[in-house]
RNA sequence: GGUGAGGUGGCUGAGUGGUCGAAAGCAGCGCUUUGCUAAAGCGCCGUACUCCAAAAGGGUACCGAGGGUUCGAAUCCCUCCCUCACCGCCA
């Protein structure tokens, strides 16, 4: 969420920003209610001083056996004004919300130009790109690793049942993850709830603008996460943090769940685009001055996971018009799968500076004043597209060459 | 699911209709005194929004959330959420 003084200020700068991404519904509506709530309010304000200062009268009167009838009736001679004022600003406080809420981020004045994914550049690759390949169902089937059939019977397509040898490299994967994260990269393991509140899915951004894309609970009011990110960066939510305690680094294994809607048909077989997917994800929360720096680690930290896997990868940076919806900088991190013949996105690495601590009220004290803290998030990494990767790499006569840090967890 | 007890400022904790944004204590900040430390005394010490060109300084709201009663609500009534305890059920 953007700040409202912000674009009061400075309507024409965010505009100009907010325009580097693609097209921008206007947000003079934004303006325009401001100006309404605010003089809504002042009006209001006036009135319920008067209210409170005649209130207060009666009360000193009364206790000095006085009548008080006349000051009863003018009070009442106003109160039907308040109520009506008190509702019409708590609606135009309310509409302004939620215009500000479907408002993106600010791209970060480091981001490149460019409307779409064509026009993001490679940062840096790493390893050896291996030539050709066999595509990892064909594997999988030989291997007994899967058993996508069965998965459609029970829950329809876009699902995913790994079996024997299968289900077992998820899960090596999964643990070899964690490990890495929480131990050599001092993050915090987090293991969180999956189902989520209206409040904490506003709260990193998912909502109200992404509806379609998520299941819902109807019974209970609660959505599946899409990803760990709405858990573990919720965590501190409505929190004033100490400046001492940040960055705060966590590390998650969560299950994600995504509807996919408007994809249909797009990359719908095999492991690609699934409707639930397990993911290990690394979050933090920082200070505003130490978050690109916190970024490039972050990066480098997801990165490492492939390096360790030994599987050729390569690093882009998202264009302006390529950017998520809360996004401020954005580097994805793309696994070569050679029986694709194409780099799989396993990570998108962002910062999202305050613009999620805004919605969820996620503050720290610095020197005595409360500031919004930045907050970050990358995938380290997600499952399946690595699974594919890994696959397609490391298949050889017949059998998996798995890679030596991954031997002993499977 | 049932019953009971609760939710007040960073923390502890008073406050059951009026002068309460809220006692007191602790923690924190500043000053004074005693040669340092310690101790004592004094002062300051919530958040959001808003008014004023800005600063200074005003104002309004906020005692879990929302509604109601009232001239006036932390206080009374209703609904909901959450926490704790015990019981039942259950992986």
């Amino acid at each position: 969420m953007l700040d409202i003084r912000l674009l009061r200020e400075d309507p024409e700068s965010v505009k100009t920003r907010l325009a580097s991404r693609g097209p921008v519904e206007s947000f003079d509506g934004i303006l325009e209610c401001d100006r309404e709530r605010r003089a809504l309010e002042t009006r209001l304000q006036q009135l319920n001083g008067d209210r409170k200062r005649i209130s207060k009268e009666i009360g000193q009167r009364k206790s000095r056996g006085e009548e008080t009838g006349a000051l009863e009736d003018e009070v009442r001679s106003f109160s039907d004004e308040i109520a009506k004022l008190d509702r019409l600003t708590v609606e135009s406080g309310e509409r302004q919300r939620d215009l500000l809420l479907r408002l993106p981020n600010l791209p970060h004045a480091s981001v490149p130009a460019g409307s779409d994914a064509s026009q993001n550049p490679v940062i840096r690759e790493w390893g050896v790109k291996p030539a050709g390949g066999i595509d990892h169902l064909e594997i999988a089937a030989r291997l007994g690793m899967l058993d996508l059939d069965r998965a459609a019977k029970i829950s329809g397509s876009g699902f995913v049942c790994f079996t024997g040898a299968g289900a077992a490299l998820e899960r090596a994967l999964i643990n070899f993850m964690l490990d890495l994260h929480t131990r050599t990269h001092g993050y915090l393991e987090i293991s969180p709830p999956f189902l989520v509140r209206r409040d904490a899915m506003i709260g990193t951004g998912q909502l109200p603008k992404f509806e379609e894309d998520m299941y819902a609970v109807e019974e209970g009011a609660l959505f599946l996460a899409p990803t760990a990110e709405v858990p573990v960066t919720n965590l501190h939510r409505e929190e004033i943090l100490s400046a001492e305690s940040l960055p705060k680094k966590m590390a998650a294994y969560t299950p994600c769940f995504r509807r996919e809607a408007g994809s249909a048909g797009r990359e719908t077989r095999g492991l690609i685009r699934v409707h639930q997917f397990d993911k290990v994800e690394l979050v933090k929360i920082t200070t505003p001055e130490t978050s690109y720096d916190e970024l490039e680690k972050l990066t480098a930290d997801a990165e490492q996971v492939l390096r360790l896997l030994g599987l050729h990868y390569r690093v882009i940076e998202l264009c302006a018009g390529d950017l998520g919806f809360g996004s401020a900088k954005t580097y994805d991190i793309e696994v070569w799968a050679p029986g694709q013949n194409a780099y799989l996105e396993v990570s998108s690495c962002s910062n999202f500076e305050d613009f999620q601590a805004r919605r969820m009220n996620l503050r720290f004290k610095d020197a005595g004043k409360n500031r919004f803290c930045h907050t970050l998030n990358g995938s380290g990494t997600a499952l399946p597209r690595l699974f594919v990767a890994l696959l397609e790499t490391c298949y050889k006569d017949g059998a998996l060459d798995l890679p030596a840090p991954l031997r002993k967890y499977v």
